[in-house]
RNA sequence: GCAUCCGUAGCUCAGUUGGAUAGAGUGCUGGUUUCCGGAACCAGAGGCCGGAGGUUCGAAUCCUCCCGGAUGCGCCA
């Protein structure tokens, strides 16, 4: 199955190709005149261009191509307008077609492109130290959903959230239970949040404190019993602790690896680098040089060994990546981590592949995304200086989204448990969507009123448009029970659609769906699907306020346009879940 | 200092290989309910795309310079 806009690409193309030009001078693409036109090909011009010295008219270029397309029977209205642009419409009848022909494949015209290879993806990664806050978010939303899009498109995704458990920050809070004379006793999360706060603030005012926290990592990574005792039970709590943060987001892990996985690994990977003068000594640390003459920046080396013996976070990074090369023999390895971490994985991609962790075909990925700020411009930190944790933005969201289900009266018949469960998804819906609707790249403006808003381009009202469409097509089963053809269209898929002057817009855009995927697979970026998914969304509310469907007397025209209303629901449904948003039944 | 990214409507931001009249959301103004869910729909106002040059049929997009901001640059992650 191909998109609609690759068929008309392939039929101009062939019209380019018969005229002597290259077939990429026939790509077509969504008109961005609707007024003038649904489809555009602006080859012609380049034509004209590419034909060095003798240039050509490129109006002329494009009659010769209209000439030929006006042969078939696929467009409606061919023509040529201004300096050389070919403007396309397509026969209703062929748009008809090519969705019926959409939604029978049950995958919208995208295709299954990759046949089960192995794809991990690294997101999440919170710190055993401190607790989960906004901070978080973007890397374990973006990252669940980049492994939903890799899913869809056929990959063998394995989703890890390799924890932060074995670098500095645990030796500082281990240096501080030292501290309090309080090592070997219990950890509850709530103490963790006390005390690495306090730790942290101690080892930056004072140089000694820091030295003991080094040498409390060191002593745990080289196995001290009741080092490795303590560490065991607080990394239990905390673990206990994002989990419960991960569900009440829905996001999703297939491993629960940390660095300390990657341990017994180490050891051996440095005595082998340094045997094969891959590694090498300075300052007293092991580094791997990485510099290229072709390098235009200064490339700092990996460090595989601090000077004091002790292993770093590019160390683990090394280790990591030959366990995931052992367990599942990847194609593909994605990183989704703040922009700022950028240089660190240039260094370890180009160590990586130096120290031959893996073959150069594997592909490492960096899919970085941007900070999130407050308004000034800087970091984000709530009024009173603080961070704000992700439990209790979780907790707003929902109690508005409660607050506002009460005001529509919509509290009344529902259960306790399903209204909980219904502003939940309301509340998820907003924070997922005001976040994932940012590129990836760029660095955003953290505003509480608009993560939490519930109006506009938001996810509570993709929600809205999906729960009408649900409710329309429920009414509509209903009152068919008897003769009419609906029920028996919609669940055969057996769908004829009729396009009136009414449903055009949607349908058009109904077929956009495979190259919106397409591009979000190719950049790693979730936005260009929200993107689509607020214009189905509004695409459908202007049709449903334009024209009434279960009250339509003529009855191939109202089972047309509720299977045009099921196909909607079908395609947010799917484009929602790729980016991890659930839909409730009523709202 | 070097490197990377950014500067588009009052505010927050889109804009895929250079294309026609630069788009959303929000806010503002006005309108829409005998009928499918108003968290909605329709219309309007709002712009020197940071500035100056250049490339060409054509630039928010590519090149150069300048101004303004963010980030990174050997033992934190």
């Amino acid at each position: 199955m191909t998109s609609l806009v690759e068929k008309l690409s392939n039929i101009v193309g062939e019209a380019f190709t018969s005229q002597g030009f290259s077939v990429e001078l026939g790509t077509v693409r969504v008109s961005d005149r609707p007024d003038l036109c649904q489809f555009q090909c602006n080859g012609a011009m380049a034509a004209a261009k590419k034909n060095n010295g003798a240039k050509k008219n490129p109006r002329e270029i494009a009659q010769n191509i209209i000439d030929i397309l006006c042969k078939r029977d696929e467009f409606s209205k061919v023509e040529i307008a201004g300096p050389g642009f070919i403007n396309l419409d397509i026969t209703d009848e062929y748009l008809s077609a090519y969705l019926v022909g959409s939604t029978l494949d049950k995958r919208f015209g995208v295709n299954m492109l990759f046949d089960g290879q192995t794809f991990v993806l690294d997101y999440g990664g919170p710190n055993i130290a401190k607790p989960m806050h906004v901070g978080h978010l973007r890397a374990s939303i973006i990252g669940d959903s980049l492994r939903r899009i890799c899913a869809f498109a056929g990959y063998n995704t394995i989703g890890d959230v390799h924890i932060g458990d074995w670098g500095t920050p645990v030796g500082m809070v281990l240096s501080e239970l030292e501290e309090r004379g309080i090592i070997g006793q219990f950890i509850t999360a709530e103490d963790l949040e006390e005390i690495y706060p306090a730790s942290a603030k101690a080892c930056k005012e004072d140089k000694t404190r820091m030295e003991k926290a080094r040498l409390a990592t060191k002593k745990l990574q080289n196995g001290d019993a009741v080092y490795r005792k303590a560490w065991e039970q607080f990394v239990n709590v905390s673990i206990e602790g994002m989990k419960k943060n991960f569900d009440l987001l829905g996001v999703h892990f297939d491993e629960w690896k940390g660095e300390a996985c990657v341990h017994d690994l180490i050891a051996p990977m440095i005595k082998t680098l340094k045997d094969k003068k891959i590694a090498e000594e300075s300052n007293d640390a092991i580094i791997i040089p990485i510099k290229e003459n072709s390098d235009k920046k200064e490339i700092p080396p990996l460090i595989l060994l601090k000077s004091d013996g002790a292993v770093m976070y590019s160390t683990t990074d090394m280790g990591t990546i030959i366990d995931r090369m052992q367990t599942h023999n990847p194609v593909k390895i994605l990183y989704c981590t703040d922009q700022r971490q950028s240089l660190h994985f240039e260094q370890l991609f180009r160590a990586a592949y130096k120290a031959k962790l893996l073959p150069e075909t594997v592909e490492l990925i960096f899919a970085g995304f941007g900070t999130m700020n407050g308004m000034d411009g800087k970091p984000f930190k709530t009024r009173a200086g603080g961070i704000m944790k992700l439990e209790d933005l979780i907790s707003m969201g929902i109690e508005k989204a409660q607050f506002r289900l009460d005001e529509a009266n919509l509290a009344k018949d529902l259960d306790k448990q399903e209204h909980k469960s219904i502003a939940h998804k309301i509340a998820i819906s907003a924070i997922k969507f005001a976040d994932l609707q940012n590129p990836r790249q760029s660095n955003y403006i953290f505003d509480l009123d608009r993560l939490i808003s519930f109006e506009g381009k938001t996810g509570p009202y993709l929600l809205y448009q999906a729960v009408r469409i649900k409710s329309l097509l429920r009414k509509a089963q209903v009152q068919t029970q008897t003769q009419d053809q609906t029920q028996k269209y919609i669940a055969d898929n057996k769908i004829d659609i009729l396009i009136k002057d009414e449903d055009r817009t949607l349908a058009l855009l109904l077929s956009e769906l495979p190259d919106h995927f397409k591009i979000a697979l190719k950049n790693y970026t979730p936005h260009v699907l929200c993107d689509y998914a607020f214009r189905l969304a509004q695409g459908f509310s202007s049709f449903y306020a334009s024209c009434h469907i279960l009250s339509e007397k003529n009855k191939d025209l109202r089972a047309s346009r509720l299977a045009l209303c099921d196909l909607t629901y079908k395609q947010l449904e799917l484009v929602l879940d790729l980016l991890g948003i659930e839909i409730p039944d009523r709202m």
